[in-house]
DNA sequence: TTTATTTACGAAACCGTTTTCGGTATCTGA
DNA sequence: TCAGATACCGAAAACGGTTTCGTAAATAAA
């Protein structure tokens, strides 16, 4: 059985395709019978319209890429999720992209952005990223963009983002407040703008209580697989006994620390106090229940979306460059920062 | 600044656009200078061809999509890794529909699916779903697809789900055997394959074990937003101070179960025992630690992303209607299930 | 030398829409 | 009655690639 296409209802019809095409999208110089017909027709048949046939004559897509380290990480599930929400609104589609952290993966991917696949794109960048090469090509194609949660620090290009500095300081405060004498802040990479802003609020709250700089290591760098962040965070509690609190930049550091803790049976909140920045639903179950600071995941995605549709709608009026949207982050205590 | 077509770059290289085109994809017919410098020029000036135009040409768009009913999920989020995961090593790219369980949403996304924007898609139907005809479409257009964990049960189709008879059995003998004299059993939706196979296997082991059928209600429904699933939980549980064993079919089951004993001061294991079909990495770390019942998520995406792309490339040998390829689960036990 | 074959390339059709630009009828007003 | 609107519709040109087919030149076979 053959394709059917505007052609098939426009013989059976006895219309020209021109007419039916009209027709099907309800212009003004169709009359109402013959609008009526066609509608018919094609409802009858379940006619729906090849998109790239349209797509390449308008020049247009109707949709959006989305390009993101991981899709494991919950914040992000919740992200993918406002930002689907928006774009169902607008009948759009999403491609969804990992890039798995590989700096490499992402910039093809950014790469193929520039085709007219997509009329958009939201990226949250992976943590491998120092180069903005690949990014300065879709603003020279002038293809809309944003970034959401991991931005470009100084790139000017919307970005939308929480209060990262501001929820490091706080996390370090609050360890402070609970009697910590020696937090650390576990990092998983410098070039992360997450990761940098989260730790200079922390560092700066430590500073500022008489932390001096180098009486030790604020800042320690995680990263790898599971099993390997496994393995640095054990040998760090274990070589620094000292170290009764810590702040987690990110949700799988979190995980890890719970499960040194439980091997190595260490108890929190009482030898280690732990603050994390996650989003996990789980947080208030925990044994024990993990202190979060919570970004508001499906607002980010969500906002971050209708940035980029009023760019591709509005052609960028009212966002200029350097727009930026603060969704701040809630601290939310729970027993694992207890004071003793 | 024009786009940057395969005309402009036939112009700047005096050749003609067939040759060019011809080049690009190191065809036979061209001379081996000739595509040095074709790919030199394109690589120079950056060229990504339009896909829109190929994909019109080509009548295929190297493209899949994914329809699932939510992504908050960690199965989901998890079996998404494994699609994109052969989706990338296959240069695909994958479009992402959430039905939020909405039977109206998926039938009309599946519908759009008739389009030709996608070559295969693959399918996790929504609760609500219990209807059909919207996959018959997908079938009569020899539009390839296959179902993952969320099947439609006496329909033809290829599957890639889990062993959920034997688990749903395998909980219910865990609970007896732990001392649990009234178990029950949380669905979310009788509709649900995976519900009503992990209730069948649950109820088949009960009966076995001398358990009347009508002695009280083993299966109960429960569905809603979090916090009707916590109310309805609550009032079960309330009502029913005899129950002192739970099997939850999906994950956020389980996470309002331990909210509503938190809130009830119901202890887990002593009060009651609590097993969950969740892919949860955190079952380990909770308050206590959740006895689980893990899919392999990831390899079911993986798996079922390879099934349907076998269809795509060789035109469906091997596959047939009814291959059904079954990952086993694994029960995982922990101390939400301690014999008191 | 003639014929057959291969090599390297270009012209043009095609994929399924959208959109411009006319072109008939019919209708309006003077 | 006739010029000018107006309402409806169709022919044809795009959109940017791919692919078939033809052809000229070079090479091989006879």
């Amino acid at each position: 059985m053959s394709k059917l296409t505007i052609k098939t209802l426009a013989k059976q019809l006895g219309l020209s395709i021109a007419t039916v095409s009209k027709a099907l999208k309800d212009s003004h110089e169709i009359s109402a019978e013959t609008k009526k017909k066609v509608m018919a027709l094609a409802n009858e048949l379940n006619y729906v319209p090849n998109p790239y046939a349209s797509s390449l004559r308008k020049q247009k897509s109707k949709t959006i890429a989305v390009i993101l380290p991981e899709v494991a990480d919950n914040f992000f599930s919740l992200a993918i999720n406002g930002i689907q929400a928006v774009a169902a609104t607008k009948h759009y589609h999403v491609l969804i992209y990992l890039s798995h952290e590989s700096f490499e993966i992402e910039k093809n991917t950014v790469n193929h952005c520039l085709s007219g696949r997509v009329d958009g794109v939201l990226i949250s960048v992976s943590s491998e990223t120092s180069d903005a090469a690949h990014i300065e090509k879709l603003k020279n194609e002038n293809i809309p963009f944003v970034f959401f949660d991991r931005e470009f620090e100084n790139f000017a290009a919307p970005k939308v983002i929480t209060n990262d500095y501001e929820c490091g300081y706080a996390a370090a405060k609050l360890l402070l407040n609970k009697g910590c004498k020696h937090p650390v802040f576990l990092s998983t990479s410098k070039d992360l703008s997450i990761c940098s802003k989260r730790s200079a609020g922390f560092t700066a709250a430590l500073t500022e209580e008489g932390f001096l700089k180098n009486q030790y290591e604020f800042v320690i760098d995680c990263t790898g697989t599971h099993e390997q962040i496994f393995d640095q965070i054990q040998d760090l509690l274990k070589n620094n006994p000292q170290i009764d609190g810590i702040v987690a930049s990110v949700e799988r550091l979190a995980m890890q620390i719970y499960m040194v803790s439980v091997a190595n049976n260490i108890s929190i909140p009482k030898d280690l106090k732990v603050v994390a920045f996650s989003t996990l639903e789980t947080a208030p179950i925990l044994n024990p229940s993990l202190t979060t600071i919570t970004q508001p995941a499906f607002e980010i995605g969500k906002t971050a979306a209708e940035v980029l549709f009023t760019m591709i709608e509005k052609k960028k009026h009212n966002i200029t460059a350097d727009t930026m949207m603060v969704l701040p982050s809630a601290l939310i205590e729970r027993n694992s920062t207890l004071a003793k």
